[in-house]
DNA sequence: TATGAATGAGTCTTCATTCAT
DNA sequence: GATGAATGAAGACTCATTCAT
């Protein structure tokens, strides 16, 4: 493997398991089997290394969230909700170690946050996408005509973005299956409705 | 005020307008007026400090969180709900700086984690209460038998939590009348459900 | 008890159980049961505080050095030897702690030098006086006149002293008797010399 | 000259002259050239730099008693006795600062007692050697049978600890030849003894 | 006399980044 | 491209001392 990739994958491995505040340039280094200086030929900094990582897990979930279009009308509505919720899941929780740096250092927020809006790569992309399957269903009678598309995406892929962050929290790991019960019943719930 | 107080807000304020990395003791002593040693007058170590900012914040969440519970059959179901999502919504917004940091820094976590457990002050405390008043008032007839509490808690307070996330990434801040609408739209869609 | 002296025991205990370095104000003053701030209402500084409690301690060692000379002719030598070189030992023990204090800061070294010197309390002190003990003996005939006087109070204090850095050194308390047969050799082996 | 041995050396230079209290890193930086940082890249802390100083001090002065075990039964025992005791007099008149931080730092003493020990670089280890040596002379019938060789290394030695403290308590240097003169009246009075 | 909050200078240490080899 | 020593700015925290009450 060429050294840029063990560097982001030190990278990763050190933020999730040490935290960010311990992912230092000379732990990186030191995981990924090169020195400090080698860190700077394949990054212009610290901060472009998190950015290329930050990119790299979002790319997989937004791969699922484009499977998600072609979806339209097949399958049940919630099988495809199921996916996608799962995806989510599982990306909140790989990323939410580094997600969590754009609030200790706004300065990093501020110096990329133009740049994510502009690529469409901002946190809410997601909810816009699930939010346009919604409607798409919705024009295909699948969906309740009452349902307000875009925060029946906020509440699914809210409730999984705080489900990740108290699973970190926890800081014990969540078998497969209880993600998959948990989901399940956050969508149940949903279809159904509160209303007595 | 005392110089207490005046350093906890200093800290709050700092947090929140330049993030937790520059919240430094001698950013936090020059806002509060007063020499760096005072803090350690007042709290152990800056952890500490920040510790009792976050109580603070948590305990404003509460109090309309056990308010809930002497509502349980009182106005509507809608109503109750509007309230808390709305205290949610404003708690997270404002404790979601302090709140990252527990991912930045494991060892933080590691520490109070037990303390925030063995004191019902974890973050899924709120969810809890939210799920217990749902679940009274099915069994007051006023919400659907299907559903199940903690799902529509966990959709709520994760649409609320979430959201927060969105409009500190946005930078912008977001007039009241926009919170209402986006917590109104959530329980529209809730208590419908998406089942056509 | 006086708090003046509460606090010179303070210090003395803590100084023994913890350390010079460990020996801070707010330590001495959490031992003697006030407040930092009393410290200063009966010694001028921390430097004065020390300064008193080694005067305190020289004190009890220089008592016995002066009976010496009302024994001169009395007893054997090795008896009246026997005697100072325990009290010396005990005094080493105590008061080596705090004589470090003089090389870990020399400007409080050279700020006492000159008064140490002028009231005849420098280390050397004890030394002269046993050595005149010793002048004393020859002239009465109890001692080898071969022997050099000085040279002999050397080798028995200078041995006293360093036994009673090894001892802390180890941290391990002697037993009484130990100490009783360390001098015991001491004094035996300066008695019969080397020369075979 | 390497940096290491530059930061060593600025580290000797500054406990001598200023004292360990005003040894601190930023004085040592300046004095070796460098940045506080550069000291980090050569030593764990400041700590580790001070032990290496006092293994170098240590090493000179081990040798020299190692050579003591080749001289038995050559030359006079005196000769080889003051030989010895000028090696140690001028190891303690360099060790004394470091040496003394033993005890004010007891945390430093207890970190490293065991070390100590165990590569038997304790200070009682010259002690040990030397008697060695005066027990083989026993038996080779040029030392009085009498004589206990532990005692009479510990008056040696000591006596020589004890002035080392003396003279930098004085503060002022003491020539070449006072300080064999010193020796060398100590070991006129200890071969022939006390006893009349 | 006793207090204890306030001080601010000073300490060790960390860390991202650079650059000559 | 790879190295790793050197950097220097910055940070959290300590402590003897003061002074108003």
């Amino acid at each position: 493997m060429e050294l840029r990739n063990k560097i982001m994958d030190a990278a990763e491995q050190v933020i999730l398991t040490s935290g960010l505040s311990k992912t230092t340039t000379k732990e990186i280094a030191r995981i990924a089997g090169c020195s400090e200086g080698s860190l700077y030929n394949h990054f212009k900094s610290k901060e472009d290394l998190f950015l290329q990582v930050m990119k790299k897990h979002l790319e997989g979930f937004l791969a699922v969230l484009f499977k998600l279009n072609g979806n339209r009308g097949k399958r049940t509505v919630k099988e495809n909700l199921h996916e996608v919720a799962r995806a989510a899941l599982d990306y909140f929780l790989l990323s939410i170690f580094l997600t969590s740096s754009l609030f200790t250092e706004p300065s990093f927020l501020a110096r990329h946050r133009e740049g994510f809006q502009e690529r469409n790569e901002g946190p809410h992309r997601a909810n816009e996408i699930v939010s346009g399957y919604i409607r798409a269903e919705q024009k295909l009678g699948r969906v309740n005509d009452d349902a307000n598309p875009r925060s029946a995406a906020d509440l699914l892929l809210g409730a999984c973005f705080q489900h990740a962050f108290h699973v970190q929290f926890i800081g014990e790991d969540e078998a497969e299956e209880a993600r998959n019960l948990f989901v399940d019943q956050l969508l149940s719930t949903m279809m159904k409705g509160l209303a007595s």
